[in-house]
DNA sequence: TTGAAAGCGGTACCAA
DNA sequence: TTGGTACCGCTTTCAA
């Protein structure tokens, strides 16, 4: 579908030349005074700004960077808006890219490969200066459109296995395998993971393995694991905790994929009269801003998300300017808290 | 500062003409080939389509919006991604305008307004088909600017006041007096406000001015204000809290800002011994996924984020396609829980 | 059904 | 310090 512009009233859209009409003189002083104002003589520029602000100016960036084969824009393409998971990584990332005069262009894929491929296409259609991705896992064709595109590509989150340029995050396997120490450490043994799992969400498949690998390393029994492909929420939570006591009645410590789940294992294990921490356990991930204030208080997993938006962009710039691409592993850690306290 | 994308290694970059001299035939078939197949002869649109697959050409939209003088980026100025108060607008707001193709350029004020000028300037510069906004409180420039646009402008959230075009949104004013008259009902009396108001949080204003309206019409003492123009969080809440309270002794509600504010009022309140609803009554404003996980559950109000997204992106199809401004009301409900349930 | 040519609004190079 | 001119890659007449 092609979209046109409603009609803009009487008033054109001013452009250099109308600013140049206006002032006497050439496109290309007014286009100089813009970019590099010392090439211009003072009294002409102050016309050229007075014509401009009276005019209410505003360039042309498409025509801009046709021209200079230049774009400011970074695509910014993440799985997920909700719960926090990549907001604050985005709030992060354009604000500092915004120091740089690095303008965002967003595309939320919601888990889905199809919709990826068509984001990261129409991404690089506006030949962004670079592209910021959740995720080292992408379908062939995606990894080949980004590597075609030559703009520097961050690979954002995660970590390991084929990194198409530059990464910036953390590795989640390590992340499973601390829950299950953990919990293992506060004296569980019968673990279970519950959550909202979506097929392409590589990372929360990877904590899954790390966990279960943990736990085989200590000589316990196999992780019980019930999860679904929906989006998580305490109600999902709620459901899942339920079902899985039903169906497996030793289970001593549940780890979440997510704390909006955990918040509904916390709510279900109450209803039912399970105490937590004595009876079982519960460890969620994501730290989310109400963690602290459940009762009792989640013990969860912190990743730097405000950091990792911050050294996405510091590589964004770098790559820009010519830097080598590399991958920066972001701290994350475990914050104990009373959902999983046995021993004082 | 201008930007240059990095070395872009040897191949260049497929362009319409690279496609067309591959195949053989002008620029211009290849252009419709994309834009209206059926005048292409359809052996030509294959070989034209193999060429670029095989080429992983991208369309180059600066070029392309240039030329068209047609633009699919819609403008999103956001004041915030934190604690989902806006993210899940962008989340569906992007989804939805995806069907159209048209693509989401987001930009994120944080609540301060020369960066809403700043931002909006910048987005202006890409010609985007529409903006949508949050707000209808904007420095007189930026409505300036926007106007000057003639592009489509949706303000989402808030109504009321002079709307520039199109609006989304709800009456905070209402929510305020919602939020008073429920505690009212609810038999407190002694009404207090506490939360995170940043300068430029109009809504947050509005929402007060309605509390504390309602409470004078109710014949209530003055409602007591602790704010403080800082981001809100559960650590906020629990600072206010314990001050307001040290402050003033006869408070038995509570209304808080956010519900992220209200978990640390929460938290504060039972750290003290003070029962929740019996002594005093919290009522939040969202309705984040936790509010109904923390203890006890969290009253607070829910405005259908998801709906003003959607309405959002109807809006600017219906603008773009020609049809009249007009400002759309969108509900939200008081949800009651437990926090001022006092009566059963 | 296809192609030639003139822009779109800037930028960059070179000459004045 | 300023202006002329040739693009940037695509769309859009208008002819062929």
């Amino acid at each position: 579908m092609k979209i046109e512009i409603a009609d803009k009233g009487a008033r054109p859209i001013p452009t250099l030349a109308s600013i140049a009409e206006r002032v006497g003189v050439s496109v290309n002083t007014v286009s100089r005074a813009l970019r590099a104002p010392n090439t211009v003589r003072i009294e002409l520029r102050h016309q050229i700004n007075a014509a401009m602000e009276e005019l209410n100016y505003v360039p042309n960036r498409l025509a801009g960077g046709l021209s200079g084969a230049r774009s400011d824009i970074v695509g910014v393409v993440v799985t997920s808006l909700y719960y926090s998971e990549f907001a604050s990584i985005v709030d992060t990332l354009q604000s500092a890219l915004l120091e740089h005069d690095l303008q965002v262009m967003l595309a939320n894929t919601r888990y889905n490969e199809t919709q990826e491929l068509r984001f990261v296409r129409s991404i690089l259609s506006w030949r962004p200066a670079a592209v910021a991705i959740i995720g080292v896992d992408h379908p062939p064709k995606v990894v080949e459109l980004l590597r075609a595109s030559g703009a520097p590509v961050i690979e954002m989150w995660d970590i390991g296995g084929e990194v198409i340029d530059t990464a910036v995050g953390f590795d989640h396997t390590r992340v499973g395998a601390a829950q299950a120490e953990h919990l293992i450490a506060q004296g569980y043994r019968h673990l279970a993971f519950v959550g909202s799992v979506r097929d392409n969400d590589k990372r929360a498949q990877k904590r899954l393995r790390g966990l279960e690998t943990a736990a085989a390393a200590a000589g316990l029994p196999p992780v019980i694991r019930h999860t679904i492909a929906e989006g998580g929420s305490p109600e999902l939570g709620e459901r899942l905790a339920i079902e899985l006591l039903q169906q497996h009645s030793g289970i001593d410590a549940i780890a979440c994929n997510s704390d909006a789940v955990a918040f509904g294992v916390l709510r279900a294990l109450r209803n039912r009269g399970r105490r937590v921490p004595e009876d079982i356990g519960v460890i969620g991930f994501g730290d989310s801003e109400a963690a602290s204030c459940v009762t009792p208080s989640l013990t969860t997993i912190r990743p730097d998300r405000e950091r990792i938006g911050r050294l996405t962009a510091d590589a964004i710039i770098a790559r820009i300017n010519g830097a080598k691409p590399r991958t920066t592993v972001v701290d994350w850690k475990l914050v104990m808290r009373k959902s999983t306290r046995r021993q004082p």
